[in-house]
DNA sequence: CTTAAAAGTGCAAAAACATGCAAAACAAAC
DNA sequence: GTTTGTTTTGCATGTTTTTGCACTTTTAAG
């Protein structure tokens, strides 16, 4: 067993189980307890994992606070537009879920394109009320802060009662063998509900939230029909999301 | 379980539901109250948390975009505000209607009051998303740009299910004899469902909007219980206002 | 004031850790 | 092939961290 074998070892039971403790691993691995420590310790180092008493957790990278972002707008994310815009039709009725990328889809809808665009995020229903031409149905229930949304019964109740031709989402996590994920159960539990009522569901986000998972499963990978995302996508990943039927956009990356 | 890994669960926990107790964590993660306790201390100090007798609160912290605006006062609405702040008390749920004058209350809201806060205004929705104390419910439905606020049936059949110790709203127009009015059926059919839902309605508006009439009545005069406005009312309208059992309380116009 | 829940304190056992050291494995130079 | 130097690994040692228990003190509600 090379060293630097056992370290992908490591890492990816990291990724599939998202912890992981010395002990385990020494069993697992056939080594002592020391020498999985000082692996630990290194990729530590290496930003790789964060090492805690007694393991090691994945490295979360931390979802900042949508006020946070809304103070840094990131213009890379406009690459994710053209694809998007390019789907739409006149007199379709379209979810805009919540989100950087997707407001700045709300922001960017051309202006003579009558639609019917369907949120639970009231900033976005604040970006189109300018909008000549758009009718913007708000999902009620309560407000989540952290995801700047509404969810709850009320909202997928709600939900339930309308069709969608295209529902846009942001990536937070997208794993071909762990599905669509988000960090919130109640936040998954209307993204299901959403994506059930719709003809067709594209993610938009960059190639890293790829291969990477988070707690609450959305929906299975199979049931997302298309991905945009920017270059740098592994190739793996690549033949495996399109051998799943997923129609698979990639952007030049900035 | 990790202790680095129980630390993020609590964390979970709290921005979840608001608050936790250390009861039901060690129940819950299936470990001694003392070790919850040491790591609430542990999360206190680092500033994640609000460690109170019992459990812990999410952190009400700096909230800079709240409070500053709440130093910006436009003093020709602020006198509507006392009287309508003085009718409050922790753990009432109440509307917040949309308008100018809605908007300044829900601005001014005292931080350390907990509320539930119901609105079909999305500008309203998001002023009250930084606010550490409150819930806030939207109501969903078609948004009518005219009057920023969700209307339709769907917006109705939601109001329905909720009751509302107080609501709060502007008066467009408002007539002993005429009722409550505005200038749009729709809106008139959302207002009237939520007033049906009130135990209390509060009005607020300038002296003007008295004795005055629109094209559609929400609901007759007497369905109101109070009227905020400011001096300048004519002598028989206050008269008669009273005469309907409508409290009326008059500021000091500016 | 009374009382029960919650919290702080000291302590001991177990687990995890760091460190130094020597054997083993490996690479590179001779 | 041998030597030299480096890296890796396991073990023994002592240290630190974590955790639950017994006990006292504080808190908050009636």
């Amino acid at each position: 067993m090379l060293l630097a074998e056992r370290h992908q070892l490591i890492l990816d039971q990291l990724t599939l189980h998202g912890r992981i403790t010395s002990v385990e691993l020494a069993k697992t691995l056939a080594v002592s307890e020391d020498t999985i420590r000082r692996d630990l310790n290194k990729l530590g180092e290496l930003k790789l994992l964060r090492r805690v008493h007694g393991g090691a957790l994945v490295l979360q990278e931390d979802t900042p606070d949508y006020f946070d972002r809304l103070s840094t707008p990131d213009p890379s994310k406009k690459r994710f537009l053209k694809p998007a815009l390019d789907m739409l039709e006149a007199g379709q009725t379209i979810v805009i879920d919540s989100g950087e990328t997707c407001r700045y889809l709300a922001q960017n809808l051309p202006a003579n394109l009558p639609l019917t665009v369907v949120t639970g995020c009231p900033l976005i229903v604040q970006d189109l009320m300018q909008h000549p031409q758009v009718h913007v149905i708000q999902i009620g229930g309560r407000m989540f802060k952290p995801a700047m949304r509404t969810v709850g019964n009320s909202a997928i109740e709600m939900i339930k009662q309308i069709r969608f031709d295209l529902v846009f989402m942001g990536i937070c996590a997208f794993h071909v063998k762990h599905g669509f994920c988000v960090s919130y159960l109640e936040e998954a539990e209307v993204l299901r509900a959403t994506i059930e009522q719709a003809d067709r569901t594209v993610l938009m986000g960059p190639h890293d939230k790829l291969d990477k998972t988070m707690t609450f499963q959305i929906v299975p990978a199979q049931k997302i029909h298309h991905v945009i995302t920017d270059a740098g996508v592994r190739p793996d990943v690549q033949t495996s999301i399109q051998a799943l039927g997923i129609e698979l956009t990639i952007v030049p990356s900035s």
